[in-house]
DNA sequence: TGAACATATGAGCAAATGTTCAAGTGTTCA
DNA sequence: TGAACACTTGAACATTTGCTCATATGTTCA
């Protein structure tokens, strides 16, 4: 019972020098692990729609206020929102369209449509 | 001290009325959760340049065939890979091109890159 | 059939994650 | 200034995750 086998060294050493560079990897799957989770998906469809305050998302959501602050700090970070003040309020909205973008396309994943589908 | 403040309740009620239903959100995060970890995600970009078998995919990487064979199976659930037998050998490659799309445009909002750049 | 190969699966465990509670900032307005 | 508001942050904890080891399944070929 070997542990390492069948390897077609070509195909690797192909891959090996096409491979996106380990850095961008890892931060492409952050960004990916912040949209991966149900509470933030929430929240980034929301603010999709429409520029929010933390009240309001606390409001549309099922954790406390506290908890979506966490959250926001989170995605704020990777740059998937950013931040407007007015007055005591904190305004959060989408940083840029990629994000709309990723969410579009993973929509049409989910209903296993085509890429083009004008359904 | 309150807890729940500040709600723009016509925020809200606009934003409730055209959020995506909560299914739909709990599966778009199920599919950025699986793309969100560097051990998949380095997977996800090999299989994007070639179809491969498992050995090939645990020889670009650091973890055991066990683990590689683990992930290929929740990747394989959401319909982010698909397999092909052929004799002893499981080859494994991406489902569809929204994948790819997700790859391309995770890439760019990393790199700070506007919607249609052409750098 | 049985031996060897290629992959899949189950159990178990350390590490990471999402949440809440309590307390801390920063802003406005009297 | 200080009280009230809107949000942020730190600690703590149950749950989930990703990995490895050991074992099981499926395929080929003599």
């Amino acid at each position: 019972m070997k542990t390492e086998c069948c390897v077609n060294q070509e195909n690797v050493d192909i891959v090996i020098n096409e491979l996106i560079p380990e850095d961008d990897i890892v931060d492409i799957a952050e960004i990916f692990k912040l949209l991966g989770d149900p509470s933030r998906m929430r929240i980034v469809a929301a603010l999709r729609i429409k520029e929010l305050c933390v009240g309001d998302i606390a409001a549309l959501m099922e954790i406390s206020l506290s908890g979506v602050s966490h959250q926001l700090r989170l995605l704020k970070r990777s740059r998937i929102v950013k931040t407007r003040r007015e007055g005591k309020m904190m305004y959060y909205s989408l940083d840029d369209e990629h994000i709309v973008t990723l969410i579009d396309v993973a929509l049409r994943h989910i209903k296993h449509e085509a890429r083009d589908s004008q359904g």
